[in-house]
DNA sequence: CCTCTATTTTGACATCCATCTAACCTTTGG
DNA sequence: CCAAAGGTTAGATGGATGTCAAAATAGAGG
């Protein structure tokens, strides 16, 4: 096998001219997805970026799943770790935002044909 | 804790009226964003994406990671049941496609300020 | 200060996942 | 028909992940 990254076989194929993403930035970007690969946090990320007022209490979050409230947190807080939301504490309770900037960021390279120059 | 999705507290917040994405469809995207959420998937994906044949051989894909062979066939595997890339044998040779379809319905729900009306 | 409520953290646990080696299938070419 | 090469499948394994109950933290309001 060529560990140059040229084809190995006797022509089997075109070499690959495109440029697509490069290893370190293709580990950022799956952190993101592997955030939105859960239903219970897709739907979070749902509920938050579609609220009328852009933010939404915890406390309206808890009573719509199934879940217990602490799997709730655990999952608002993976969300917050990988940059997809914002948290503010107001007083007793606790609101999250979306962070429209990242989420455009990932429908970029989704759209991108080549998945690559929207990537920044 | 009211248990029918209206606001269960005392008058934190408003109640929830946008159009969220449901249960059922949320589980349907959030597996194919698990499957965006590896760092070889996902740039399993953008090289095929990005190849100017519109496909790429197998025998081309191994040489390009660190990984064995069998995980690369794994991956490939996981990325065609989640209906992100489609494959076909010519002769001794296997090519895989990207199903653009599908990168366009994922990027449309991102890029949805609500999230929902673009999962179709 | 004490208590009540909202939210998060901790610890435990069962399951899932990425990876490898070894074995298998398929096609090509003697 | 046999051997070689490309790819996939099977089985095993260490580590990550989602979940819960229990405990801890943070404000609000006596």
């Amino acid at each position: 096998m060529a560990a140059d990254g040229t084809s190995s076989a006797q022509g089997c194929c075109a070499p690959l001219e495109a440029l697509p993403l490069d290893p370190a930035h293709a580990t950022d970007m799956a952190k993101m997805f592997k955030a939105l690969g859960d239903p219970v946090r897709l739907r979070l990320l749902s509920i938050i970026a579609a609220h009328p007022d852009g933010e939404v209490c915890v406390c309206d979050l808890t009573t719509l799943f199934d879940v217990a409230a602490p799997t709730i947190s655990y999952h608002l807080k993976l969300l917050r770790e990988t940059g997809l939301v914002e948290h503010d504490r107001r007083g007793t309770w606790v609101y999250y935002r979306p962070v429209r900037e990242r989420l455009r960021q990932l429908s970029a390279l989704l759209a991108a044909p080549d998945m690559a120059e929207a990537a920044r």
